[in-house]
DNA sequence: GTTGAAATTAGTACGAA
DNA sequence: TTCGTACTAATTTCAAC
């Protein structure tokens, strides 16, 4: 149920579009790398973490919380001890004139973790978490299937999440974090590119996103 | 650097696979529910919101957290405002010998918020967060491109985040939560399974998993 | 932006149900 | 196990610097 698209700083943000309402120095960013990794610490911790005193901790910490910096605490869940050992993808192409009814539909489904519009062969990849293989079926073949909205489905399973970092902060220890400089053409004309490719959005789909 | 996969309960979980040190009953599933939308809440208005004592609320929260059952605290960053608007998915073919290599590679690269290894057409998604589209490509071309274990890879741009909830949980107003029924043949043959397509793993993949 | 005290709240221990 | 209470420690608030 928790739209994070609508006042659209995620994802859809233009680059290096920083600070709205607030201006966030190195000390607001330090803040945030610490809560991120410890969501329960005390301000007065902080505080002292930081360096900084306790009333200027407070300040920051509700400065960040007010301007929507920090959007929210959560505990993280072992999914499997909570009874939800499946993590599957569904990558879903959406006829485009029903987005809005696709989206209403996802809200009503608990088992949805994530689901993001994306460029490419599909249109939206949306992350389940369910109890075992069959629900992913009958997740696919009642739920998504029914929707007049859903075109087409591929699914895959997750075998195993590698790695999953609280959330992603600019300068942790990264060369190009904010400006980002741009390498000039010579410096990197000896990168294997054969090895790669970049899938654009597929034709007609600017409009999915004014279409809600 | 936070490797979930090590003690294996997320995503290689076995089916229905619940408690293995602890017993989680209704009442700590509730807790869970409470502080994965609100991770800073006290453990006294946990107690009042649950309907146990504040005694019993610590002694709950401890064993979820000794148990694992939680696995840490985080605070949501609003990344467009913190400077990395720009969000990117990257699915990687590895070289299945090099498993290992490619790991270690992802520890170092702060940009990576989530790797998970999965079935299909691909090995691993990763999800990466930067601030312009030009260190997405820095981050193909120049990092990824240059470990020996990339075979390939393929990229794509989130456009929106449409959803995401703090954690996905069982019984969220679900059916088939836990024990999971699952439908008869009979129940579920009206379905157009027309539209969809499962994704296997790609052939020798077993070993995948046992290299590192 | 800081420090230090008062008020409040959090966390612990333990006996009883 | 769970609850209730009393006790101790820590946090938050607020005022003055």
């Amino acid at each position: 149920m928790s739209d994070i698209s609508r006042n659209g700083h995620s994802g859809s943000g233009q680059p290096g579009r920083i600070g709205i309402g607030l201006e966030l120095d190195d000390i607001h960013l330090k803040i945030l790398e610490i809560l991120r990794e410890n969501g329960r610490i005390s301000v007065a911790a902080l505080a002292e973490r930081v360096g900084i005193s306790r009333a200027n901790a407070y300040t920051r910490f509700e400065a960040l919380r007010a301007d929507g910096a920090i959007k929210r605490f959560t505990a993280e869940i072992d999914h499997g001890r909570a009874g939800l050992g499946i993590t599957a993808l569904i990558f879903v192409t959406v006829r485009q004139q029903m987005w809005k009814q696709f989206r209403a539909e996802l809200a009503r489904m608990p088992e949805v973790e994530y689901c993001a519009i994306t460029t490419g062969q599909h249109d939206a990849m949306i992350q389940v978490r369910v109890a075992d293989v069959a629900a992913v079926h009958t997740m696919v073949t009642d739920r998504l299937a029914n929707i007049p909205a859903v075109k087409a489905t591929e699914t895959v399973f997750i075998l195993d999440e590698v790695l999953r970092r609280p959330y992603v902060l600019p300068g942790d220890g990264r060369q190009a974090a904010r400006p980002a400089r741009r390498p000039a053409q010579e410096e990197r004309d000896d990168v294997p590119l054969g090895k790669m490719r970049f899938v654009g959005a597929a034709e007609g789909r600017a409009a999915l996103q004014k279409d809600d």
